[in-house]
DNA sequence: CATGAATGAGACTTCATTCAT
DNA sequence: TATGAATGAAGTCTCATTCAT
């Protein structure tokens, strides 16, 4: 009379059902934005009922916020653990971090969180304070970081940190909105690889644009 | 036996309708997005009825889509236009662009139509040809033809011309984005200014972050 | 500066507004029933503007009612004089009462009012008994008139007068009704012509379906 | 790992719901029209709130056609299945089939389908064909054809099958539709009853109107 | 008189959320 | 736990009616 101990693989779903939401949701989110993403589609991509969705979270908000929680977290600290035991020059380590940052996260699901970040925070207030703090100045503080040691060991220039910083993040974090917004519309612009993107962005940031010839007196017959 | 024709104030009122509620409309959209913009937000915004939305736009949907297209149209041609009549140097043509650009569109209230286009493209996939044909592809073939300029009159180095591109539109583009979303948020994170960040990235691209030492001709080897 | 007295044209116009817009009414009343015709609608197929149409009636509901009002009283009285001054036989008075309501009436825009009196008769209380004072009544007493007529004139058999009143009015107003639904539409069915109708009913009803023959013992050879 | 089955309780208010929505619609669109009824007058009658009439029916559009659907479906095949096995007369068919009409269908709730019909046939055009189809053809057929087997058995004389048979129907139809309109007002007009309409009419289309005199082969040309 | 821009109550419909099972 | 039928607040859109011109 005693209810059947659920079995190993039902416990293993029950476990999982959290994570599972959070993937549906945070696809349609991206896919649709918040309001016009019905819950009970989240509950069906994710293999459940409408009901059970309001069993994991109280609110259609209270998910919302969940996944973007869940999904800023697991962006956080990867970078910084890279640069702080790397040994190589600080053009490498850019490269590394670009290159790792986009393979984790841009490339990924997750990079669909910044277009949501983005559309929604002005309608969940908090979500600033908690995007500033978890991402953008981590994410700052290491790169600008970086350019700092470039610059103290004498590799780099000196520049503006702020904007040099900007200047580098900026394009590959336009390439994860784009990926998810004109670039999963079946349109053909301008095609830009992201490797190749990184690639030239770090060598046009190290070596500029122009040429070096006029700089260094011609070895034309020399006046 | 002809319809008395409306009043001056009438006909100047009925006018200028469209545009005050495309304006309305274009704030709304930017601030909470399409779908949680309510159609008697923007009509009393506007100073109108909700009935009066009515009149001028058949749907909440065309309406977002004349914002859009409005919106937009403004923003083609005016770059292409200083380009082809300029006669300095390239540089000076990328920074002038780029001043002039958040000058007139990143720095001003259509700048938030970016934030709209990344956002809806999704649900209204006709926008994305739109976006491409009208946008994209003219302010690409704008910047890239302006990189291939200096690189032809020995100005630049020969770069891949789309990344480059790329790379040097993100950054500004991002920071529209930016002022609309995190940026438009009583948050404090690192703090960018535009126009710095315009002559940084220019100048950045234009020398590179490399010591010119590699430069002075190859003492390699050397001790 | 005294304003122009209006041109004659101008004044004939204005004194038959109320009936254009009446008809104009009438006829998409009859189309699409009350609550589904726009009042904008009437005004524009009578020639004039929505305004217009509020100088001339109070109200929709006002409108409706000057429409019954008006068609049905030139219902009225029409037959009763026929009648009145009729001669010859009986059946030759039916038949001459039934062709001219279908000439006058039935086979009219007027024939529409039916179909909107039974369609909105509930929906405004008022009309029923206007409806039966003005229309049931005195057709039902024509024809039963008629009937009682040749009754007492051994022209025809004792009937129940009003069943046989209903059963000689109903196949034209059926048709009448026919006419707007159904008819109005492009879909065969089969096909009744009203003349010959009316002419087979009087027929029908004067001599009988039955053969006559078995009654009068068979002139066939007999056994 | 199956989903529980809901409960037999549940269960069976699930299956019912459609029919008592349909019941509720069916009254409100005789009783007021299908532009007047308000959808949530037909959940309230049916004893559910607004939301889930949607859950069975996609739009009040949908409602209506379902509504007419389902009760004219119940119409067909009725007779013919009485009329095929029928050994009798052929007056005594047609009194049989006329009588059974008035109480399964035109002395029912559902009598109030041809109101509807008539009414908003020309705002569904679908449905003329969907009538013209599954009614007017198979009634009009079933009573023709009892006609020509009367006529081919020596019963009845040689008539104009068409118009006799819309002779014989239309009394029926208007009664049912009377019913519906100013019969439901409570307004004192003529006053007939449906049981002996139905043999009067019977009766005078067997008999005639007309003194049997006449066939008393003419005397005619006498003083 | 006539117009048509403007209004806003009200209708249709959606969907987040609840809760009996 | 899980379900999904049911709810009703809220949003989109319509249209009868008004009124400044």
């Amino acid at each position: 009379m005693s209810p059947p101990s659920p079995s190993p693989v039902r416990r293993r779903r029950k476990q999982a059902r959290p994570q599972e939401l959070l993937n549906a949701a945070l696809e349609l989110f991206v896919e649709k934005g918040f309001s016009a993403t019905r819950s009970e589609e989240v509950a069906t991509r994710a293999g459940v009922s409408k009901g059970t969705l309001y069993l994991y979270f109280p609110s259609k908000e209270e998910l919302f916020k969940a996944v973007v929680r869940t999904n800023l977290a697991s962006l956080i600290a990867e970078g910084q653990h890279i640069a702080d035991q790397f040994e190589g020059s600080s053009a490498q380590l850019l490269r590394l971090l670009m290159h790792t940052w986009w393979q984790r996260v841009g490339d990924t699901h997750a990079g669909g969180i910044f277009k949501i970040v983005i559309t929604e925070v002005r309608n969940f207030p908090e979500l600033a304070q908690f995007y500033t703090d978890e991402v953008i100045v981590p994410a700052h503080r290491l790169i600008s970081g970086t350019l700092r040691r470039g610059i103290e060991r004498g590799e780099f220039r000196a520049v503006p940190l702020d904007e040099a910083t900007h200047t580098l993040i900026a394009p590959l974090l336009f390439q994860a909105l784009h990926k998810h917004s004109v670039g999963a519309c079946p349109v053909l612009g301008p095609d830009v690889s992201p490797t190749r993107l990184i690639d030239t962005q770090i060598d046009l940031m190290l070596h500029g644009l122009e040429q070096r010839a006029p700089r260094n007196p011609p070895r034309r017959k020399a006046p």
